[in-house]
RNA sequence: GCCAGCUUAGCUCAGUGGUAGAGCAGCAGUUUUGUAAACUGCGGGUCGUCGGUUCAAUCCCGACAGCUGGCUCCA
């Protein structure tokens, strides 16, 4: 990939981390920093051709982004780590120089920077688009270590050899600079830490990460299938055993929504277009909603496919006479209305004075696009809540009103975004929409941050965070809606409050909806993964476009502001999440099969009779209670049962034999725990009552 | 959507230019048990789809689809 020297814009790119945000690199940080420059070393070794663009650490290592006409695949590896190897062990101090910025381009002219050498004909070109990047006034500087010199902030640890221990992990494209439209370059990562202990461990944590994978434990529990030739990819079939996990939830989130003063509302998956312009979605989010559903009377189609006809004719270039021709049958043969008629004609005049005529395709597009209605999968609830907000009238005694709903919406994420359940086409959203006056806003607010710290507690997240993202001026009336005011008004309210109440958080600018401040709840799992699993809004704008208004004391109409709110987010990636988070052992009110009776002996043998019916007691009893239990009454052996009760991770395995029948006893097996003795039947049973409602984890 | 890699039985994976194998799972028997696997037998595959090269393609080539890792995106 051989890319052209690339324009760069000059202007000042708000994700740049300044000088004083470099120094504050950590050791780690350095440490991965400094092994992205031994290894575009190694590389440079290998290649000398090489061009490179970035290299910094990121949460989990490094990467360098390189332009190279050979491939770089992971049987690489082992040659470049080799190298790099010898440029640690040659230990070269990082050498900082400052230069002007005359030296810096002569010598990316030169092929120097970026590279072990000069190297004539090969220009450092991605250096100069880095360079141009880099605002006037501020020192530039190189780093150089052994023969490799680069342009680069720093920091850096002092010796090659501080890097303690280092591994390249994958290969992947990315573009310069982020841009879709600029050079694709090889990305190349790796990890690097201060000693091989640590580099273990972290290998060690990617391993589990790997065991605990949300698609191959959920294949194995059969908790949901993905069938992409019949069903659609991206779009998840909730198998018996993950809707336990799904209707468990529900009812978690319904009981808590209950408490907290929210009322249930039940919403189509369709609506018409005119839906979603008003609400401004379309015009911001049309590309990722599924294509619209046509509905089209007969009438309607035979015009429409008349009138494609004539537009591709139009467009190939016609005979001479054939419009008028076309304009004759189509007054014969159709029904269409006389005014639509004479546009047409119109737009033919028009096509015949000028065949580049773009204004009269367009119009013809419009004809053919008004015909019929169009109907959208909904890709979000909320204008659906706002229409049922629109359909009794309100007085300022009505609020807070809070419509909850499990909704099921459709959005179409590029192919390439899809993953197992965390990014899907399909999805169950935890939503509800909290209709407030601004007074109220501040208590409603708080109230569904407590929420989400009450589930935190139950599903044992000891660690979140609450990302705050904010508008950017540039972006009112393209990513955001044009109300400079509202926006400063609303963002200084969600952050007063999140202050106030001492929550966790961190301020992004640029990242909020169209509609309003956004705030995603980021948790990590059990073995420090983050996931971003929620998400909550605050919407000032878009009631107001639905004429959504309440009585006031005042007697006056006012516009409600709005709160969206998923604490679960959706099932499908709130599960996800969860199975990793617990390795598919669920704790007990959670777990697909809760309780397994496994008996020493055999349904049929006439001497177990006494011990089956015992075993069948059980568990007609606790089915009664609304456990999901199974009795395993084969004639494999106790071992083979216990074993398969294991691998499908039963929660709760009571063994019966001879000795607790006797007794009037079971035989306690908790899954993943092994054989925690025998106790009285009442006593084990009310145990597991208590676990699940309790919810214990 | 873009780049790269991958696609063989329900699952995990062997294998070959001459139309395929193992283990587990499944099914049928036998076995009758104290905390992670008792024995025997049987069935199961258009080797992702479509096209090309070849006497012959699961294998070589191409297109498409899907998956995986990234990039971009994420109301």
């Amino acid at each position: 990939m051989s890319a052209e020297p690339q324009p760069v814009p000059a202007a000042p790119d708000p994700e740049r981390k300044t000088l004083d945000d470099r120094a504050r690199m950590t050791e780690l940080e350095r440490i991965r920093h400094s092994a992205a420059h031994v290894m575009a070393t190694a590389i440079l070794r290998l290649w000398p051709e090489a061009q490179f663009a970035a290299g910094p650490p990121v949460e989990n290592g490094f990467y360098y982004d390189v332009d190279l006409p050979h491939r770089i695949s992971p049987e690489d590896f082992e040659k470049i780590e080799a190298e790099m190897k010898k440029e640690i062990k040659a230990n070269n101090p990082f050498e900082k120089i400052i230069v002007t910025r005359e030296q810096a381009i002569a010598d990316a002219q030169s092929g120097r920077l970026g590279g072990l050498a000069g190297r004539p004909g090969n220009v450092s070109k991605l250096k100069i688009g880095n360079l141009e990047a880099i605002p006037e006034g501020e020192p530039i500087s190189y780093y150089k270590n052994g023969d490799f010199l680069d342009l680069c902030a720093g920091p850096h640890v002092m010796r090659t050899g501080n890097i303690g221990a280092f591994k390249l992990t994958s290969v992947a494209a990315a573009y310069y600079k982020g841009d879709e439209k600029g050079p694709q370059l090889q990305r190349i990562y790796g990890t690097a830490f201060k000693n091989k202990t640590s580099l273990d461990e972290f290998l060690k944590m990617q391993e589990e990460a790997k065991k605990r994978d949300h698609r191959k434990i959920g294949a194995e529990m059969g908790l949901f299938a993905i069938d992409t030739e019949f069903v659609g990819p991206g779009m998840p079939l909730w198998l018996p055993k993950g809707t336990v996990l799904v209707e468990e939830l529900e009812k978690l989130a319904k009981e808590t929504e209950f408490a907290a003063g929210y009322v249930r509302v039940r919403t189509p998956h369709l609506a018409r277009e005119k839906m979603y312009k008003t609400s401004g979605h379309l015009p911001y989010y049309a590309d990722s909603m599924f294509p619209p559903i046509n509905l089209l009377e007969e009438k309607d189609r035979e015009v429409r496919d008349q009138l494609v006809e004539f537009r591709s004719y139009l467009r190939r270039g016609t005979e001479p006479g054939y419009v008028e021709h076309f304009l004759e049958q189509f007054k014969k043969s159709s029904s269409y209305s006389v005014g639509a008629m004479s546009q047409l004609e119109t737009i033919a005049a028009a096509y015949a004075a000028d065949k580049s005529n773009k204004e009269g395709f367009e119009q013809l597009d419009a004809q053919i696009d008004g015909l019929g209605e169009r109907y959208y999968l909904k890709a979000m609830n909320c204008p659906h809540h706002h229409r049922i907000f629109a359909a009794e009238p309100h007085s300022y005694r009505d609020l807070p009103l809070r419509l909850a709903e499990y909704g099921t919406c459709y959005r179409y994420e590029q192919s390439g975004e899809l993953f197992g359940l965390m990014r899907v086409r399909s999805l169950n959203m935890n939503d509800a929409h909290i209709y407030c006056t601004e007074e109220q806003f501040a208590d409603e607010f708080r109230a569904v941050n407590d929420m989400y710290l009450k589930y935190f507690k139950i599903f044992g997240l000891e660690k979140y965070q609450m990302r705050f993202s904010t508008h950017a001026a540039e972006g009112l009336g393209k990513k955001y809606v044009n109300e400079p005011e509202l926006w400063k008004k609303t963002e200084d309210m969600v952050r007063k409050v999140l202050i106030e109440s001492g929550i966790n958080f961190v301020e992004v600018a640029n990242e909020a909806a169209f509609y309003g401040p956004k705030i995603d709840v980021q948790v990590w799992s059990a073995i420090g993964r983050e996931f971003t699993i929620a998400t909550n809004q605050v919407d000032f704008a878009v009631p107001a476009k639905f004429g959504l208004t309440y009585r006031d004391k005042d007697n006056s109409n006012k516009t409600p502001l709005c709160v969206h709110r998923a604490p679960l987010g959706t099932h499908e990636r709130f599960i996800g999440f969860l199975i990793e988070h617990y390795a598919g052992n669920f704790p007990l009110w959670l777990a697909p099969d809760q309780v397994r009776v496994i008996t020493i002996g055999a349904e049929g043998d006439p001497a177990s009779a006494p011990l089956i019916q015992y075993a069948k007691d059980i568990v007609n009893g606790l089915r009664a209670q609304g456990v999901r239990v199974a009795g395993d009454y084969g004639s494999d052996p106790m071992k083979a049962k216990i074993a398969e009760a294991e691998k499908l991770r039963v929660h709760t395995m009571l063994v019966i034999g001879g000795r607790d029948l006797e007794a009037g006893a079971v035989s306690v097996r908790l899954h993943g725990k092994g054989n925690v003795g025998s106790k009285p039947k009442a006593e084990a049973v009310a145990d597991i009552l208590a676990a699940i409602r309790e919810r214990r984890a």
